[in-house]
DNA sequence: TTTGTTACTGCAACTAAGTTGCGTTATATT
DNA sequence: AATATAACGCAACTTAGTTGCAGTAACAAA
């Protein structure tokens, strides 16, 4: 089930994310909005808001849980299959919106895939 | 620094992954060896026999580190970029020997990549 | 505006994968 | 056999994420 009543912490996580347009992970807003908000509503709403179609989740190089806001996705179907771009440097996730070719495997059906990119961003490439 | 002297769990563990061709999760070794071998031990073998490109570890689905025999790779450079298919039915793991396509991305360095892609593998399909 | 339902929040305690420090054991070299 | 040290086991720790429960607040209805 997702978001029902619209609260401070729903307001205050959304904002996080409408100012930057890079992905955020569950670690970074503890660290940021831990002494306002405690972690497991943290958790609880980005669960939500994902169930809702608002931000889609994804694993970063470290296996630490990563969110993004969603494009063009609802409550009821996750279309976004992009891949996702992360610094070894500034540690810094961006998405790609480029749609990733899927290598031919036979005798298995597909469901999801998830492709971490991984090198240096354009801001420490320089 | 890699594996220096051929010890019994050295042996051990490289047999797991001489019998079959799947890729094994450091917590199912934990799980079926735990009794035998300790924890800290298996995770610090799986280490070095990754330094001497002998096997090779990615995440999977949830995160876990899962670790496979490598083709190709030596110690100093592991060549190994292939997909891994994750069965969400069975969580068996496999490598998938094709060749990525990776999207263009501009102004970055890519160094890694690694592609998950879940489904039902051959045998839940049916 | 007040009331009442219940979604949401905070707290504390927990889970589980993986790591660290250190004293002991065992491999391999001389 | 002696010895240097790589490797091991143990216990304690770290940290991301989860769970249960009691208290709080959003929101609809009166």
């Amino acid at each position: 089930m997702g978001i029902i009543r619209k609260t401070k912490t729903v307001e205050i996580l959304l904002n996080e994310f409408n100012k930057n347009e890079v992905a955020i992970s569950a670690k970074k807003l503890i660290d940021s909005l831990g002494n306002t908000i405690n972690k497991t509503t943290i958790y609880r709403v980005l669960d939500k808001l994902e169930d809702d179609g608002v931000l889609h989740s994804f694993l970063g190089k470290d296996g630490l849980k990563w969110y993004a806001k969603c494009n063009g996705c609802s409550s009821s179907k996750h279309t976004d299959m992009h891949p996702h771009f992360q610094c070894l440097s500034c540690g810094k996730v961006d998405c790609i919106s480029t749609n990733v070719v899927l290598p031919n495997i036979p005798n298995r059906q597909i469901e999801f895939s998830q492709l971490l990119i991984q090198g240096k961003c354009e801001v420490c490439c320089a």
